[in-house]
DNA sequence: ACAATAACTAACAAAATAGTGAGCTATAAA
DNA sequence: TTTATAGCTCACTATTTTGTTAGTTATTGT
C-alpha cells in the first residue's frame, strides 16, 4: 500500500502538476508493463498468452500490470462469451494504442544507445 | 547495492536483450531524471541551479541521479576554470539531446490522458 | 574566527516495487 | 477421482529505490 503523505508520494504529485512528462513516465516506466503493451498490440491479449511470450514474469505480478494498467485506461478487459473456463480478452483503448509509436522511437533510441553510438 | 543474481537483475537484463525498449525505459524511467535532463536543455546546468528548478530534491538525489546520467554517456560534467569555489557545468551528450523529442511525445500524450481523452 | 557558497559523499532509514508459493473457481476430459 | 486449463488472488519476503541527516573541501567576505 501507499502511504499517502510519505515525501515519496508528495514528490510523486509535485512532478505530475509540474509537467505531464512524468504522468506518462509513472505509466509506462516500470517493470514489464512496456512488454504488456506490445504484447497485447502483437496479439498476445490473453493471460496465457503473455505467460508464454514473457516466460519469467510471475502471474502475480502479471495479474498486478494488468490491472493497473485497466485503471489507467490504457487496457480494456472483456470476457469472451461461450468459453469454458471463461476466457478473457485484453484490448488496447485508444490511449494505449497511441503508446506504440513512442515505443518505436524509445526502441530506436535504445538501440543507438546499446551501440555506443 | 544490486545483487547480481537476483531475480530482480536476471529479469532486467532478459528485458533488456528482448528489446532495447526496455533500455530505454531503464534510463528515463526513474524519479526526477527526465526532469533533470530537461532543466539541462534550459539552461540549469549547474548542481545549485538544478536544486532551484527541483526545490523537493535532496542533494543527496541528485547527485546519484546526475552520476548515473553520467556513467550512461547522457550528460559530461565540466569543471568550469577559474571559479571559486570550482563550479561545475553539466552539458547533454547528442544522446541526450535526442531524447527532448521523445520527451515531448510523452508529454503531449501525459497532457491529454489527463484530461480523460 | 566564522559564516557563506558550490558541489558533493557517507551511513543510514523509509517506502515502494518485484517476486514466491500456495490456493481458489469452474468445467471437462481421462 | 485425479488432472488439466484459464485466470486469477492472498499473504508474504526480498530487493531496490528514495529520502534524511550530517559532514567534507576549498576559498572568499565580514
Amino acid at each position: 500500500m501507499r502511504k499517502k503523505n510519505s515525501t515519496n508520494s508528495i514528490n510523486e504529485k509535485y512532478l505530475h502538476e509540474r509537467c505531464a512528462l512524468n504522468v506518462a513516465i509513472d505509466v509506462i516506466g516500470s517493470r514489464w508493463v512496456s512488454q504488456i503493451i506490445f504484447s497485447i498490440s502483437q496479439g498476445a491479449n490473453r493471460f496465457h498468452l503473455m505467460k508464454e511470450e514473457l516466460p519469467n514474469i510471475s502471474e502475480q505480478v502479471l495479474s498486478r500490470k494488468l490491472n493497473t494498467l485497466e485503471k489507467q485506461k490504457i487496457i480494456i478487459k472483456k470476457t469472451i462469451p461461450d468459453t469454458i473456463p471463461l476466457g478473457v480478452r485484453y484490448i488496447l483503448t485508444s490511449k494505449g494504442e497511441s503508446l506504440l509509436p513512442i515505443f518505436e522511437s524509445l526502441c530506436a533510441w535504445g538501440k543507438s544507445y546499446d551501440l555506443g553510438a
